[in-house]
Parts: structure tokens; C-alpha cells; sequence
DNA sequence: CAGGAAGCGGAGCGAGCGCTCCGCTTATGA
DNA sequence: TCATAAGCGGAGCGCTCGCTCCGCTTCCTG
């Protein structure tokens, strides 16, 4: 609710806007270089700006978290939907991962703020709803070309990244692209003629929500 | 060094060593229940010992890992041990997997000590160096009788359990036995038959040392 | 059965983090 | 131009966590 000047009862003062501009896009290049861990103080430092002007703004980090979101998800629906556009449902859903691997690589946040965390905050719901259907048609698509298993499930996606973000995050310093090879060897998996009976269902939306909740211990 | 009385120039003092034992264990307690994360004054609380006895029997958390880190490691050399023993190498290179991972799922704490952590400590290394060439063995037996795929290494074994590990810590809490589902696709995608070429080689033996270092910014 | 080394406990330090408070500065508009 | 509301900065709070310090207690030894 606060990111986009939307009916502004009054305009913020210049100095304000700028400032407040300055921190958003320090905030994107701290998070896809550090990730979300960052103190919010280093995103001061590098939007030159002190912390209570950066707390004026952004009440809590999880704000700041909130203000990126739109953009990283942004690029995160621009794949899927790319890939649909593809002819070869599975040469679409290959591409998808691909796409969306790279953008974990280079985007160290990104991981937290799509698949985990703010899972409460209304946005990042509602951008989960958005996505959903996404990756429902492009699992179905390609299970009806044959291409995909077909006891895969769209609530299956997560798992991969999940799986995939682990593996970019321990070797993104020491082989950048590494993580092609853990995504061919998925999915040679993935592949219908593969297929071997799973031996466990797939995770429900409940469980998937409990699952990306947090709260773990 | 510190963890077995090794040469006892003078041996520990009886309420001393029962200290020592209580300790070790509630250490092991509280990783398998918590995880390494787990405050080391909650390992004290267990163990219902003061922070100054801890430290003196242990001078940092570090030590803590060390004391703990053989029986964990025991146990996954054992699975090992026993996947070597099968007949059908596959059945064995499977049924490793299958242990390791309920090994996690039950422990939190073994994925720190085993994969990540620690890198630098002498025993760390040393066990290291005892279970590289078991799983050697276990991935080149079940490619010589034809089921796991050619261009798998057991380099890439450690990219199993990061991906996988991160699967059971996100659904541990939800549903304890979904790593299965995952681990049935990975190895859907291990099989031989179902082998396409890799779009990346597999990490040296320095970038995995490098990988595993942590020092991740 | 003492004298003294070995061991014990827990208050407290320092560092890192998210976040707040409030005296000072600056843009704005009459 | 200048009064004033809006905005700014950064010291500092409260919390967690690893770790230390040191006065007191307990066990071993002669």
C-alpha cells in the first residue's frame, strides 16, 4: 500500500520522493547483492541516507521487501508467461526453470522474497495468486504434449526451486551456472518416458502454505 | 583432539568427566532437535551446567560441532557401508540416498556437520577424507552395471544433499517423509536410461572444497 | 582430614541486528 | 520573505548470541 503514490492525499516534498527513490533501488541492488539478510543499515549507507529517513519511509524492513517485490516478480511472471507463449509446451517449461534459475543467480534475494518469506504480507499473497495458474497451465500443458510426467503437479514447482536455490546459493561464488547441471540432471526426471511410480503425494496448497510460512522450529 | 581422553596426563576429575558426558549429549540432543543454530545456552540448560563449565570443556561452539560430528558421521558412513554391501548397485546407490536423507529429516543438525560448517576443523576434514571414497565407489559400482547415468561423478553427490536437504528443512514440519517424492524424481533423472547430456561439467574437487567453505558473501 | 588444585556457575561483555526518538534542517506556499 | 509543517539524521535502545571472567565449591592427595 505505501510503494506507489496512489491517490496522494498530498504529494510527498521533493527531497522526500527523491529520497525515497534513492532507497528503493538501493535496497534492489543491496538485496540482489547481498540477498535479504542485509542489514538495513548497509541499504542506508548505499541510498546515502540516514535511518530514520529510510524508517520514515519503510515503517519495517519487511516494507522495503514489500517495495522490490512488485519488479522481482515481475521478471518472475514475464517467464512463465514467455514460456507459454512457446510452441513446445516442454521446451517451454525447460525454459521457464532456466529463466528463473538465472534470475536466482544473480538475484540472491530473490529466492527469499518469492518463495519464502513475507508470507502474511498481502502483496506478496496476492502475487502468489497471480502466479498460481501460471504454473498450473504451464505443468498441464506440457503433461498434455506428453513431454512432462504426468504425477507432477503444479505444487510441485516449489519443491524445485526450493531444491534449485540451494544448489545456486552454495555454488553461485565457485561455478556460476552450475546450477544447469543439477537442473538437466531434475529434469532427465521430469521427463514423461522417465517416470517411475513417486512414492509419496504430491504436497497440498495447505501444506504448501504452512510449508512456506517460516516458523520453523 | 579435545574430545576422547586420549593420553590422559591426568585424567579429568570424576564430577569433571560426567560433566563432559552430560554435555556431549545434550549437545547432540539439541542439534538433532534444532539444529547447529541452537543457542549454546540452551545446550548448558539441558545439560544443567553452567556457561563457564561448558566453555571450559569446549571453548567454542566450533568443538561442540567436533564432539558431535563422529557418531553423526558413524552413522552416515554406515549407510554407506551398507549400500556397498547390496548386491544390485542400484538398489544400494538408492537405498544410500534414502537413509542419508531420513538421517536429516531426523536430525537437523546432521546437514551442517556433514555438508557445510566446520570446514576447516582437522576431524571435519578427516572424515571428509574417509567418506570420498565410498561414495566414489557407490556411484562407479552402479554405473559399471549400467543404472546410474554415466556422467554423474561423486562430485556431485554433495549437490544431492544440499538440494535435498533443503527439501526436508522446508517441509520437515508439514509433511516428514515428502523428501521421498523429491528424491523419486531426482533419481527418475539418475537412471541411465533416462540420461540426456549435461549442460555443465560437474564441480572439481577444489571448487567443491571452495563451495563448502561457507563464506558466502 | 586438611590444603590446594581442579572445576563450577552465571553475570556480564561486545558485536550485530531491527527499530525508535527527537532536536535540527529545509522545502513550500501565503 | 519567512513561518511552519514536513522531512532528516544518527545516537541509542532492546534483543540475541557467542564467549569471558572470577569468586566460590568440590574432589583428590598426602
Amino acid at each position: 500500500m505505501t510503494a506507489r503514490a496512489k491517490a496522494p492525499a498530498r504529494p510527498l516534498r521533493r527531497d522526500a520522493q527523491a529520497n525515497r527513490d534513492r532507497i528503493v533501488s538501493a535496497t534492489r541492488a543491496a538485496f540482489a547483492a547481498e540477498g535479504v539478510e542485509v542489514p538495513v543499515e548497509e541499504i542506508a549507507r548505499r541510498a546515502e541516507v540516514g535511518m530514520g529517513t529510510l524508517y520514515r519511509h519503510f515503517p519495517a524492513k519487511e516494507d522495503l521487501i514489500d517495495a522490490v517485490l512488485e519488479d522481482a516478480f515481475a521478471a518472475f511472471i514475464g517467464a512463465a508467461e514467455q514460456a507459454l507463449a512457446e510452441q513446445d509446451a516442454w521446451a517451454g517449461f525447460r525454459g521457464f526453470l532456466e529463466r528463473v534459475f538465472a534470475l536466482h543467480a544473480e538475484n540472491r534475494g530473490l529466492k527469499d522474497i518469492i518463495a519464502m518469506r513475507a508470507h502474511g504480507r498481502a502483496r506478496a499473497e496476492a502475487m502468489r495468486t497471480r502466479m498460481r495458474p501460471l504454473l498450473r497451465r504451464l505443468t498441464e500443458r506440457a503433461q498434455e504434449q506428453g513431454a512432462l510426467r504426468a504425477d507432477f503437479t503444479a505444487e510441485d514447482m516449489p519443491v524445485v526451486f526450493w531444491a534449485g536455490g540451494r544448489v545456486i546459493e552454495a555454488t553461485a561464488a565457485v561455478a556460476p551456472e552450475f546450477w544447469r547441471r543439477h537442473l538437466g540432471l531434475l529434469l532427465d526426471g521430469l521427463r514423461a518416458e522417465a517416470a517411475t511410480p513417486l512414492p509419496h503425494p504430491p504436497l497440498t496448497r495447505a501444506q504448501l502454505n504452512r510449508a512456506t510460512g517460516r516458523r520453523s522450529g
